[in-house]
DNA sequence: GCGACGATCTCA
DNA sequence: GAGATCGTCGCC
């Protein structure tokens, strides 16, 4: 399980530490329906007053509450009038700052993803983007909310018992798809990896 | 009360 | 390159 205490320092010390990290969506079934995806690509937006492309940046709503409970709960809001995305809040208590879980590759229950994503989908496909990492978790807005350090929770956020993510490359750049504070390089990802969703400088769809 | 737009994805 | 699709928020 990942540390409180790690989760309660500032945004952008915390995110890139959460590269390598998984997070585990225990299913029914007795767990057989459970899928795991270790983190290879995350965003980090900070709180009140301190990030203009953050939902926290005017204080708190209806819909940011969840960024306002504390680090080390999950934060899922709904975008585009289609998607999920999965956020970690992090900073102290009441600070409302959170990273965004872009991308991940599915370490676990890989057949449960795929039946949710689409037969076709490639393993290193299953968990790209911040949507269809949702989507291969089978998360939505109904587990908004649920602290993830908590080891009785449905969602839990666990260090990797890799050894390997201790050498993991990790590069950052600017954040993707916002309109404001763009130049601020607040996404990290882990170079090389197949299942980052977008690579600087090279267009995803480029051979489409 | 209303209108604009968004931390995206997929297909053309 | 554009459309889907609807909740949220800012502003009238």
């Amino acid at each position: 399980m990942v540390d409180r205490a790690l989760l309660g320092q500032p945004v952008d010390i915390v995110a890139p530490q959460l590269l390598g990290t998984v997070v585990e969506h225990r299913g029914g079934e007795g767990g057989r329906a459970s899928v795991a995806v270790q983190i290879t690509e995350v965003e980090a937006y900070a709180g009140v007053g301190a990030d203009p492309a953050s939902h926290a940046h005017r204080g708190p709503t209806a819909r940011n509450a969840p960024m306002f409970a504390g680090p080390g709960h999950l934060y899922v809001y709904f975008v585009y009038g289609r998607h999920w995305c999965l956020n970690v809040v992090c900073g102290p208590v009441g600070e409302a700052s959170a990273v965004l879980l872009r991308a991940g590759e599915v370490v676990r229950g890989r057949d449960v993803a795929r039946e949710r994503r689409g037969a076709l989908i490639a393993d290193h496909e299953l968990a790209r983007g911040p949507a269809n990492l949702a989507v291969a978790l089978g998360l939505t807005g109904k587990a908004n909310g649920i602290d993830l350090v908590d080891r009785s929770s449905v969602v839990r956020l666990r260090s990797s018992r890799d050894a390997a993510q201790t050498f993991l490359e990790v590069a950052c750049g600017p954040r993707v798809g916002i309109t404001r504070a763009v130049d601020r390089p607040w996404r990290w990802w882990v170079e090389g990896d197949p299942t980052v969703s977008r690579h600087p400088g090279v267009r995803r769809d480029a051979t489409r």
